[in-house]
DNA sequence: GCCACCGGTGGC
DNA sequence: GCCACCGGTGGC
């Protein structure tokens, strides 16, 4: 019945005009008062480089506890890199994660509606002591890994942490909390270690987008892997690898999930497919004969047309946009 | 042309 | 709602 929460933060770099307040304030950012459309801060891994905002981060929309008084330490945590372990978190045997250091470089989307904002990258691993549930920085992406790895059945507590900070124990003060000021993510535990001279990253996405992250695993040859198929086939096209001992159970795509609700945009509600009749008509009309799929009902950032796409997913069209003629339903 | 990032599907 | 997979595409 123990729960595991591994962490990472993600530190991000604020855009100048998400600064609210003084130039103190540990966070530029919050998601929740964001406009919509306003979403160009984002961030950028910070820890083990020499980016010198590591103040601005993501902020968490939810789940904040302010507990105690270190929170405007972030510049300096930010400048950590640690993993976190919740024993008690909800949701057995998850783990939280934040931000990742090696993946710090500031990345950019390049997509039409959003603007080249600065994506979160991780900037923190932190693991929750068993004990006493605070969280505890952990170094290096490849020591949280090595904790994710067993974190069931080897707790982490804060004496774990002597190999690296040999003084530390319950009573020190948490390194970091969840202030709203870092974008926090939930781990998820026992994911193996990716096989010597390989790497599993992890890449999250732009809020509001339809996925939270992405995980790939890069080979030694630097080829990129995306899913457990694209690794069978790749280890099928090298057998060196599997003659090193490398196998299937050394990966994993599974995904962190964001505390910050919301975070990602909900999949619009699909009724159920009745046999193979669905009846497209009476339903939204707001497509116009070009097809243009730029609602004029929608609000900025609300595509409706996707949860209209969802309705009729037995016709879907081969392009994005759909026919005059399925669109042409509102019988009103 | 490559690839990082995002959208969307089907299955459960 | 979550997960796994993969196609599309803008920017480089």
């Amino acid at each position: 019945m123990e729960r595991n929460h591994l962490d990472f933060a993600s530190p991000e770099k604020a855009d100048h005009n998400d600064i609210h307040g003084s130039s103190v304030t540990s966070c530029g950012y919050s998601m929740k008062h964001e406009p919509k459309d306003s979403r160009v801060s984002a961030g950028s891994g910070v820890i083990g480089t020499s980016n010198q905002n590591p103040r601005d981060v993501i902020s968490s929309a939810e789940g904040e506890e302010h507990n105690t008084e270190d929170e405007d330490n972030n510049s300096e945590d930010a400048q950590k890199q640690l993993v976190l372990y919740d024993p008690a978190a909800v949701g057995a045997g998850e783990i939280e994660l934040v931000a990742d250091p090696v993946d710090s470089q500031p990345r950019r989307n390049s997509f039409p509606n959003y603007a080249s904002r600065i994506l979160p990258s991780v900037g923190a691993f932190t693991v929750q002591c068993a004990n006493c549930f605070k969280w505890r920085l952990i170094p290096t992406k490849e020591k949280y890994e090595e904790i994710r790895e067993h974190i069931l059945e080897q707790p982490f507590y804060c004496e774990t942490a002597h190999e690296w900070r040999a003084e530390l124990s319950c009573n020190d003060p948490p390194d970091l909390t969840q202030d709203g000021s870092r974008l926090w993510a939930i781990d998820k535990p026992n994911i193996a270690q990716p096989p010597p001279g390989w790497e599993r990253l992890l890449r999250i996405r732009g809020e509001g987008g339809t996925r939270f992250a992405d995980v790939y695993y890069v080979a030694p040859s630097g080829k990129r892997l995306r899913s457990m198929v694209e690794v069978e086939k790749y280890l099928q096209e090298h057998p060196e690898y599997v003659a090193q001992g490398v196998s299937m159970s050394q990966f994993s795509f599974q995904i962190p999930r964001p505390l910050q609700d919301n975070y990602v945009k909900k999949r619009p509600y699909r009724p159920a497919l009745a046999h193979d009749e669905i009846e497209p008509v009476n339903r939204i009309a707001w497509i116009d004969q070009d097809g243009d799929t730029d609602l004029r009902l929608g609000m900025p950032g609300v595509p409706l047309f996707e949860s209209l796409n969802q309705s009729f997913k037995k016709k879907r069209t081969p392009s994005k946009r759909m026919s005059n003629a399925d669109a042409a339903c509102k019988s009103s």
